[in-house]
DNA sequence: CGTGCAATTGAGCACCCTCAACATGAGTGG
DNA sequence: CCACTCATGTTGAGGGTGCTCAATTGCACG
């Protein structure tokens, strides 16, 4: 791993609106300090853990953008989430076990938390706090799970889109300008199509004037429309 | 809520080898009894809870079988999980809300987690077992995510199938047998489907030899030709 | 400026979805 | 107990959408 280790300062944390410390006063603050370990910066393309890795840490996304997926006795590729900052990643363990790869799709840090140090998060009364994260969590993958459930490309990218956007806004990041650091490709297998129904899909888009795509960003140009197609995604 | 309140007896409980209490020794197990409130029971077609409703527990499910589901606001039903004993459910929230409904299957218990009790499982150091629940849980529904991904109808039904086979083994009950409490409505939502294209699955299925079917449950006959089409399945 | 990978575009086919008719089974009331 | 009804599940025919395979273009890198 060619991670670097750096002093955990939340104070100067870009994240902090989306942080498990959000809530917390200076000194519960300094103690979840004292709790977490130092977060670690990852270079594109490098890992954060990988599958089979022992998982020592719960990992919180404290900039830029990870992918996580797996890969079968097949040696198939299966991309299981895209993560930005202020999600918990690190979660799917068997037997204390990663069960899933995560790479720095850009220059991105991650918070850490020993997983033997759990325990400790309840003496500063945040073990809720990040159960409340754990649970919109779940409610995403709820919703990914429903947007695979739709059988239009169209509508499976939208809905991708429509839950970008949404997680952009939380980070009061623009909701039009979904960046791409992943491949096409990795796009295409999330949402569980090939490359070249996700690249109809949106050449369509573009035509009908809903969005604007380069390689590295992905324009909302019309949100309504988005919203429409994409009609699954009311709570 | 038509669910009767009984006292919370781990000792007698038929789901240990499963729970929670599963390490406890005797004394932490009396102060889970202490911290959990007393388990459900719900009758078929009753409800353990509904989207909408504040979220004031876990659920820990102790018999029985339960379906999660939420509706859009175009009114179509999502179902977004079946759960077994020793499954941890109610965790998809927003805002302390409930995001989805869970309803029984047939007659159920669940033991239930006061939200507000949650800091302190960590006091019998029981916090990190619960993590490993939810862990666990992230793993299956990330299988089910990679099911979903499959194109092929049958791969999708073989994939359900070894999905609940394991977790039946899990129980100690046999893998050959999966009940069905639920409607073949159901499981073709469940597996992004329609009800037409399940059941021309399952009579291939039947026809070649690989299952037996009746409405109450699915025998498999053959489970290597089960393992060999649901292929995404392998760790 | 070439090389190699990523992405786009095209043609044909397989599979699933839609719509429809039919069969089965559970629940109800006579 | 049986007939009736309604919900659920099965089977059939036809059309649409995405997948497969293949060729081409675009873009970054040396």
């Amino acid at each position: 791993m060619l991670a670097q280790n750096l002093s955990t300062r939340c104070s100067v944390c870009p994240t902090r609106p989306v942080c498990l410390a959000k809530d917390l006063d200076e000194s519960d603050r300094g103690r979840l300090e004292e709790i977490m370990d130092p977060f670690v910066c990852v270079e594109t393309r490098n890992y954060l853990y990988r599958a089979g890795d022992v998982a020592s840490h719960h990992y919180h996304v404290r900039s830029g953008m990870f992918k996580t997926y797996t890969i079968n006795s097949n040696g198939d590729e299966y991309v299981t989430g895209f993560y930005l900052p202020g999600q918990i990643i690190g979660c799917a363990q068997i037997d204390g076990k990663h069960t899933e790869s995560a790479i720095a799709l850009e220059t991105s840090s991650a918070c850490r938390l020993l997983e033997k140090n759990l325990n400790k998060l309840s003496s500063i009364g945040i073990a809720s706090t990040l159960f409340r994260l754990l649970a919109e969590r779940e409610v995403l993958r709820n919703r990914h799970i429903l947007n695979l459930n739709q059988t239009r490309a169209e509508a499976r990218v939208t809905g991708f889109l429509i839950d970008m956007s949404g997680r952009l806004s939380l980070l009061g990041r623009c909701p039009d300008h979904i960046s791409t650091p992943m491949s096409r490709t990795d796009i295409a297998n999330y949402l569980g199509m090939t490359l070249e129904t996700l690249s109809r899909a949106l050449a369509r888009l573009v035509k009908t004037g809903v969005l604007q795509t380069t390689k590295d960003y992905i324009k909302i140009k019309q949100p309504e429309t988005v919203q429409l197609l994409g009609l699954h995604m009311s709570p």
